[in-house]
DNA sequence: AATCATAAAATTGTATACAATCATTGTGGG
DNA sequence: CCCACAATGATTGTATACAATTTTATGATT
């Protein structure tokens, strides 16, 4: 048997809670408390620091100075921002993407479908949720472009926070054909396709969030809950 | 007078050593090392450590694991695909900061332009160049757009270190007047033509870089090396 | 002289200890 | 009863100590 590893680096630590959060198992706003993590991956809190500092870094997660690390809340006005720069730089991946397609590339992305779908059945919707994300990076490493490729592997870890934040009540996660409908396109090189295909999954996803500005305000919180039974 | 700053935060360290990669005051594959770093800010190397993750997560500092951080050397490939994305993004966001644009900003711009003017008249290259770059930067942060206005300011910090690789000699840096006539066309909100000169401006940048393929081979040292006079 | 092995020094990686800050609870005065 | 304020506890921030690794120096051997 190959030998167990025994260390833990900050990078992995960092991606375990990535992860987390990209599945919804942990919800924005949630604390990030040091000692608690450091427990869980047995490690000192140095390691924990460092990985905290690498997600914050991504806007994954809030630091606030002595107050601690929290799963990001992206605002409105940055949740916007976000599905526009992936309007702005998906779309384009995909069509350089299917340029580049090869025969075993679409298998590895079929089967990721596959799994897509069995996540789905079986109605884990953090999988589902995750494995939807990384599809999506899984295209950008295709258009063999690691910069923007890095830009959009953090838009969609974010995208994963604004859903949690904004989705629409009863609005399906990704339509099931979708990817299917992109894998398509890639496979047949059909560049302008998948570029449309691509833009119009995003519309999709963007139309299952509600982006509208709150009309709560914390301050008229009395006008809100006032006037009970009395 | 005002209460002096006696704390230094790993950000500002992080800062300070990007604005020395940024001015060429160190070049690609320095190494960084922890003991000298924390010696001349006078902090232990905790913090320095953190400034030092910071700077690698942006791709400024390469850190070998039990070897230590380097100012980062971007491959070729590197350097033409952060050329790339930036032609993507740079000229777009220049359009829409434009169209926002107003007598105070533009008034910020000019002054920074003449200061870019005076450095190259001191033959402060360093300077022009940290300049130059904040430039493009304002730019992108008048564009109202902090996601994609942090992507480009990555973007930038990087392109220091390609040109610092890359730069053809007697290359011009920046001609002097392509910030000018930018500034012109996002003082009259002309979104289209700022697009443009964007555009052009960034295919000047790249025309001053020599981004051919290296020809050299270590493997091949000796083919190139033998046959000396005897 | 060149090369390899070994030992010493220097540097990075991790954990722990201490200091500083924030959150909470409890107490006294209004 | 409510608010201000102080003490306590918990948590984060920084520095230091120790372990692990790499680099450099040294010397023996071919």
């Amino acid at each position: 048997m190959p030998a167990l590893k025994t260390t833990i680096t900050a990078l992995e630590i960092g991606k375990a809670i990535a992860k987390a959060i990209h599945e919804h198992k942990v919800l924005p706003g949630t604390k990030l408390g040091e000692d608690e993590l450091s427990e869980i991956y047995g490690v000192s809190r140095t390691l924990v620091r460092s990985a905290l500092q690498g997600l914050s870094h991504e806007q994954l997660v809030d630091i606030q100075p002595n107050r601690g690390a929290f799963v990001a809340k992206p605002s409105l006005r940055e949740a916007r921002e976000i599905f526009e720069a992936r309007a702005l730089l998906e779309p384009r991946t995909a069509r350089s993407a299917a340029l580049r397609m090869t025969k075993d590339a679409a298998r590895r992305l079929q089967t990721h479908i596959d799994d897509e779908h069995e996540a789905l059945a079986q109605n884990d919707i953090g999988k589902a949720l995750w494995l939807s994300g990384v599809f999506h990076i899984e295209i950008s490493r295709l258009a063999d472009q690691a910069t923007i490729g890095r830009f959009i592997e953090s838009l969609i870890a974010r995208s994963s926070l604004i859903i949690a934040l904004y989705r629409k009540r009863d609005s399906a996660l990704c339509e099931k054909h979708a990817h299917h409908a992109l894998l398509e396109a890639l496979s047949q090189k059909d560049g302008a396709r998948a570029e449309e295909l691509m833009q119009s999954h995003l519309v999709d996803l963007v139309s299952a969030l509600d982006l509208r500005e709150k009309v709560s305000n914390p301050t008229k919180l009395k006008d809100v809950l006032g006037g009970l039974g009395a």
